[in-house]
DNA sequence: GCGATCAGTT
DNA sequence: CACAACTGATCGC
């Protein structure tokens, strides 16, 4: 459950996924998705008077959610106040304080976050730099890399702070199967139920919240049955899931609710009332979709778990693990992350503790000076949540054989080009001052992702936990279910090293279907099993898009999806060939752009930029002109006092030393010459190529 | 009577 | 186990 506020530090005049106290006053509003827990005020009488009287101020967020919100009678007041933004397409937005006239531009970007139908995250950028909101989110590994609009230049953006989604940010919840493992595994359970015979049923138990629609979609398309719900008229605008779900009790799929569901299932009845189908009694059982997880990933476990004589239990997660986090975390690198979430449990300072070593102000920052042959003390100082001994072993023995620079597909060395922001007509002067306290250099190293596998591999073994769920029944599984402890202690560096890298992140994250036996495909379920299947196919994940017609909704991120060999009749072409979510970095960049990345001292906004003014039009802008500024960049950088912008990371500890400045002064004239000398300089560029 | 909050359930 | 949300009880306006 999130407990964040409302508030981000950079923003306080937007307010996300929160509409009480002190929201009551923003001057505009993010939702993320349209789960109630981040809803809290939208609908109270108090903002519903302000919105009366303060006629500029508007709730932004996905088309998805829009649709599912207003879907809703008691936010259909909010009709005429929304605003939905395309996801992945910067769009600006003017906040106006109507009572002083007072205004501020910021650039907010949607991004699909996976958590459910319409979930996004948001990235804002603006005089007080970049930040983002990550709402709730499930990622695989390697997506936030796959994410166009989060890099610039083919590297990651300079990103400031991150309001993080930290449900399972507890080693315990190390690993959870991926969507298309969980989704294999109840394809099957339900395939070896529903085939034995018209009157074998299943009951899906799930929660009243929107994020299972993937699930529906891909059952029906692989069965071709409907699936039974209470409700489906939200839906009536996305036919991708709306053709996948009916109101008619007599299929064979049941995902419908009822208070005393449980208790009618105990005498086979179904939530919807229905205990038999031409007066033959129905042979039921239910699965319900719930959190499981892995110790570490080669452990064989299984994604469905006997609970009983006709109950089960499918592994389902709407949030990242653990390592999922650390993943994406690592690789945005902010300087600050804030958790979203507490889980129970643990205490803020615990997360907090496990976000501050992704994060870049703990990063070993070293490398980057290394070219210059100085400040390496300097930094390491900085390392607070670093074992000294395990500093210097790094900094004598890691030089380049670790795989960690491929987690980032592509090098971070963005030390001679902080991205620049400003769009043209929105940013104004301002921020030399703003731009120092938010630190616009990246610090990225490679080191850092090294210190981020250190880090799980010890976490991952310190834990001890979760008692085994009841394996099914009569089967016969040789591994015990749950093995998570035994040999965690043990990196998997090997998994690091395929990850992420160049080519295709998302081949790694997946079992393939042909690899057979699966070595680390955990096994589908308990009872029947021997054949199971690897089906690795899924459409989707939870769209974050309304079809104009019906060709996407609820497919769109997800890369397992993609990469599933198994061609699916019909139903995956329409999630494979919907763009939307197909960011690759680019690898490639057009010499312009290039020039502009390198050039400009903040980040840099080289697309196009809509506009959505008070009245809601969006009008697209094209926001280019940063190429004057290579003037400005040399001088200021070869100023060594000015933090706002340089090709280094300056050490705010006054102790630390700087650059000197023969080397800047080598450094800028590559620079100036086009020359890479830089990249070349750093271990991890020679690695990553 | 509505809404907010809390505890308990699924 | 852990998701998110509903139910019911209680309190205040």
């Amino acid at each position: 459950m999130s407990s964040f506020q409302g508030q981000m530090a950079e923003y306080p005049s937007i307010s996300i996924d929160r509409f009480d106290r002190e929201n009551l006053r923003a001057r505009a509003y993010f939702l993320s998705h349209c789960h109630k827990d981040h809803m809290k005020g939208l609908r109270a009488p108090a903002l519903k008077r302000r919105l009366e009287c303060s006629l500029k101020v508007y709730l932004y967020c996905s088309p998805v959610t829009k649709e599912l919100l207003l879907t809703s009678p008691k936010y259909r007041f909010w009709e005429k106040r929304i605003i939905s933004i395309e996801i992945e397409t910067p769009t600006q937005i003017s906040l106006v304080d109507e009572a002083s006239g007072e205004k501020e531009e910021i650039v907010v970007t949607l991004l699909p976050a996976g958590h459910c139908p319409g979930s996004v995250m948001f990235l804002f950028q603006g005089d007080n730099g970049t930040v983002l909101y990550t709402g709730d989110f499930r990622l695989a590994k390697g997506e936030a890399a796959r994410m166009e609009l989060l890099h610039c230049g083919g590297r990651v953006k300079d990103i400031q702070s991150v309001y993080l989604d930290t449900t399972f940010c507890d080693p315990k919840f190390y690993q959870i199967p991926s969507r298309g493992e969980c989704l294999s595994g109840i394809l099957e359970l339900v395939r070896s139920w529903i085939t034995r015979s018209p009157y074998h049923v299943v009951w899906l138990n799930c929660k009243a919240a929107y994020g299972y629609e993937y699930l529906f979609t891909n059952l029906s398309e692989e069965f071709g049955l409907q699936v039974h719900v209470n409700k489906l008229d939200m839906f009536r605008n996305m036919p991708d899931i709306l053709h996948h779900l009916t109101t008619d009790r007599s299929t064979q799929i049941h995902a419908c609710r009822h208070p005393k569901a449980e208790e009618y299932f105990q005498w086979n009845k179904l939530p919807c009332g229905i205990t038999s189908k031409n007066r033959i009694s129905l042979h039921t059982i239910s699965i319900k979709p719930s959190t499981m997880w892995f110790g570490e990933r080669t452990r064989k476990t299984n994604v469905i778990v006997r609970t009983g004589e006709s109950s089960y239990r499918a592994c389902f997660s709407f949030h990242s693990s653990y390592s999922e986090i650390k993943d994406f975390l690592s690789y945005i690198c902010p300087v600050n992350a804030y958790p979203n979430v507490i889980p129970i449990g643990t205490t803020v300072d615990k997360v907090i503790e496990i976000l501050k070593p992704l994060c870049r102000s703990s990063q070993n920052t070293e490398p980057k000076y290394k070219p210059l042959g100085q400040l390496k003390r300097a930094r390491t100082t900085h390392l607070d949540s670093v074992p000294p001994e395990e500093e210097e072993e790094e900094n004598d023995l890691f030089d380049d054989p670790l795989p960690v620079p491929l987690r980032h597909k592509v090098p971070n060395q963005q030390t001679h080009h902080p991205e620049v922001f400003p769009m043209t007509e929105v940013s104004q002067n301002q921020p030399e001052n703003l731009r120092q306290s938010t630190g616009c250099i990246k610090a990225k190293s490679m080191k850092t992702s090294l210190w981020a596998n250190f880090i799980d591999c010890e976490e991952s073994n310190s834990e001890s936990e979760e008692e085994l769920p009841i394996p099914a029944s009569g089967q016969g599984d040789p591994s015990p279910p749950h093995q998570q402890k035994t040999d965690v202690e043990v990196p998997q560096w090997d998994v690091f090293f395929k990850r992420n890298d160049d080519t295709d992140c998302s081949l790694e994250n997946f079992p393939s279907s042909t690899e057979a036996g699966g070595s680390q495909s955990p096994k589908l379920f308990s009872d029947s099993d021997g054949e199971s299947t690897h089906i690795s196919s899924q459409n989707s994940s939870q769209s974050t898009h309304i079809s104009e017609q019906g060709s996407q909704g609820w497919d769109s991120q997800s890369d397992t999806v993609l990469l599933s060999s198994q061609e699916r009749n019909g139903g995956d072409s329409t999630s494979v060939n919907k763009g939307s979510y197909r960011p690759r970095v680019k690898e490639n960049l057009p010499g312009s752009q290039m020039e502009q990345n390198v050039l400009c001292p903040k980040d840099t906004y080289s697309e196009d930029v809509n506009v959505v003014s008070s009245a809601g039009e969006p009008t697209t802008v094209s926001s280019g002109k940063h190429i004057p500024q290579e003037r400005k960049l040399l001088t200021l950088s070869t100023n060594a006092d000015s933090q706002s912008s340089s090709d280094f990371e300056i050490p705010a500890t006054p102790e630390a030393e700087l650059p000197k400045q023969e080397h800047l002064q080598y450094l800028y004239e590559k620079l100036a010459t086009g020359e890479s000398i830089v990249l070349k300089k750093r271990k991890s560029s020679l690695l990553d190529t």
